[in-house]
DNA sequence: TGACTATATAAGCATATGCTTATATAGTGA
DNA sequence: TCACTATATAAGCATATGCTTATATAGTCA
């Protein structure tokens, strides 16, 4: 019927109950199409540094997203080699852009471009 | 880009979190395909009845199944009339079928049937 | 080196979650 | 009506979650 993987109800359920919050849900679309570090993170959300952090740890450790540092900052972007990424991609394709936070911070002078 | 309707994030995050647990993502998975009752899930679970009766309810609270009673019974579905029912379908067509769990029951003799 | 910025981690705490047990409600059928 | 089955609800409890504050780590730059 159905020619797309299917991904374990288990896995899928993990994946999802990270996906159940607000902060992380619009994070994975923010990421979806723009690199993002911490403070910039901070800015968009209004929210504490540590739990912008606790957050992305969640992401990064089932791999969902990976970092890199440069310089000072260190850059999160999605994994799409991740081995769920399919089921990840047609979820955050529901979602709207959500470039207005992106542009705001660029606006403010705190997109964080490090070349 | 993108011909879909999409989700406010915050609407799609309370979804996803209800999906988020095991059980429910199962439930509306075997649901999508087959109408069951509380006392079928509480067999394919082994899970209590009351455990059951609860992750319905929170299904039922936000519309994404509905109820109809019958004689002793009440049958649960999928609202396919959902506002986000698309979103939610194509999320559980990533899943792998569960048939696997009605045709057991069946072969039990605990499948319930109400013509 | 020392001050500064960015990030991570630890501990604590209030609230949410998912079960349990006990009990209430509602339909069936003798 | 009464015993039975199916389901819902309430209260309680252990654990999970998402923040907070305090502190540690690591890079930059004068």
């Amino acid at each position: 019927m159905n020619t797309e993987v299917t991904i374990d109800i288990h896995r899928a359920s993990q994946l999802l109950k990270l996906f159940g919050d607000p902060t992380r849900l619009t994070m994975m679309k923010l990421l979806k199409s723009h690199e993002c570090c911490v403070c910039e993170f901070v800015e968009i959300f209004k929210m504490s540094q540590p739990a912008i952090s606790q957050h992305l740890r969640k992401l990064r450790d089932i791999k969902l997203v990976k970092e890199e540092r440069r310089g000072q900052w260190i850059f999160f972007s999605i994994n799409e080699n991740h081995e769920d990424y399919p089921f990840v991609k047609s979820i955050l394709e529901h979602l709207p852009e959500q470039t207005d936070s992106i542009t705001e911070l660029k606006t403010q002078g705190l997109r964080v471009c490090c070349e």
